[in-house]
DNA sequence: CCAAGTCCGTGACTATGTCACAGACGCCCC
DNA sequence: GGGGCGTCTGTGACATAGTCACGGACTTGG
């Protein structure tokens, strides 16, 4: 009789090995929710009440400053969990970082009890659970890596190619791209017409085309 | 007979509620180590084995770049945990961070498969890991958001006010001071003579007396 | 006292961020 | 079509931060 509901667990790899009863506890406990694009799912004055696992769409999670920059940390796909939510919901701490919908996004919702619960009951669901966590915080020791340590060209020419998800082309507004990196359009915008110069890129309002990736590349994997 | 190997359990206010069985568990299962002022607790090529909790003594937990500049990530402190460790315990992945003992420390070391068990059994001892964890993770959102968008005077007189311990003199080269914040020497250099010129601090070879802090504070509290 | 190592100051230059402003483009409405 | 408006982009001038090269000052151990 659940069939249709438990299908959900399918999609996290990690899940897969759990045994019946916990799967049902899941799908029993959680609700899918769909959220639309450029919803705010979490942030300042809006904590997460359970915990997230994506089963469809990508989620952004990002840091504004109170000087209104901002920078994006990471991207949350279907199959993650919104692993940070996880430290905020055991932890009862507040965040500084929203995440924000970049996708219409389907979504199983996990209540605290329930979480705390399957964390107890199930060593695998606690090394998923680990595992999603120690990912993240390797990407934020990454970014301050990058942001303390990395040149901004650099930087720009890893995040077109990463945006670009192997075609030739990105669609973004330089603010947009400048909120990526933590930087200001003008950088962007003079950086920009520099890639353009070594004949790297070709950009119109809005959209950036690759026309060199290898030259790119080679910017990136510089120094 | 376990009575006095059991009260390191005791510089934990996270663990006292613990039931006795568990304690009895956390002790009888656990390693109390002392390392000497200076050694790499854990780091790249170093993955820590056990988790542990700091009895006595701080660890600072940083970050190395390629080209050899540092950033000190946090601090952990006695009674607390070196709780990034954890992730890395369950998720299996390695750090580009280390940590280095500053002072002599005694901690108690949990084998993996007793804090495995220990999460499983006693939501008293999740709660103080996640908390540990989440507590971490708004450090480390913090640092992003300084490194991206704040100035350095600002950074550096937090950081002197922050090294001050309240007392009025901090013991540190311009070179840690600089790995401190994640930026070179020179800069520091010029900051501090800026620093000077406002009559905020006096400096000599390898330490920086505070001779105005409200004046550093009003710069700190800037913006 | 001398020698070597560490620590600190500084000039010149490059890279990045800030501010102010203007032109270009898209869109809506008439 | 044309006018008005908001958004997106380019750019000059300047402020802040990082890099490189160097020299001088201090400290320690013979």
């Amino acid at each position: 009789m659940s069939t249709q509901t438990s299908s959900w667990t399918e999609h996290f790899p990690g899940l897969a090995k759990l045994p019946g009863d916990l799967r049902a506890t899941l799908t029993a406990h959680s609700a899918v929710v769909t959220l639309p694009a450029g919803s705010r799912i979490y942030g300042p004055g809006r904590a997460p009440e359970s915990f997230l696992l994506l089963i469809d769409g990508t989620v952004r999670v990002q840091q504004v400053s109170e000087s209104g920059r901002e920078i994006v940390l990471f991207r949350v796909s279907a199959g993650e969990s919104c692993a940070l939510t996880t430290a905020c919901l055991m932890g009862y701490e507040d965040y500084p970082a929203e995440a924000i919908a970049e996708t219409e996004i389907h979504a199983a919702a996990i209540p605290r009890a329930t979480f705390d619960d399957l964390i107890a009951r199930s060593a695998d669901f606690r090394r998923f659970v680990f595992t999603a966590f120690s990912s993240r915080i390797t990407d934020l020791l990454r970014i301050i890596d990058e942001v303390a340590f990395s040149r901004m060209d650099i930087r720009l020419a890893h995040k077109l190619i990463e945006l670009s998800h192997g075609g030739n082309t990105v669609v973004a507004t330089q603010q947009q791209l400048a909120s990526e990196l933590g930087t200001a359009r003008e950088v962007v915008s003079r950086l920009l017409s520099e890639f353009h110069r070594h004949g790297w890129v070709q950009a119109v309002r809005g959209s950036i085309t690759i026309t060199d990736r290898a030259g790119l590349d080679r910017l990136a994997h510089e120094h």
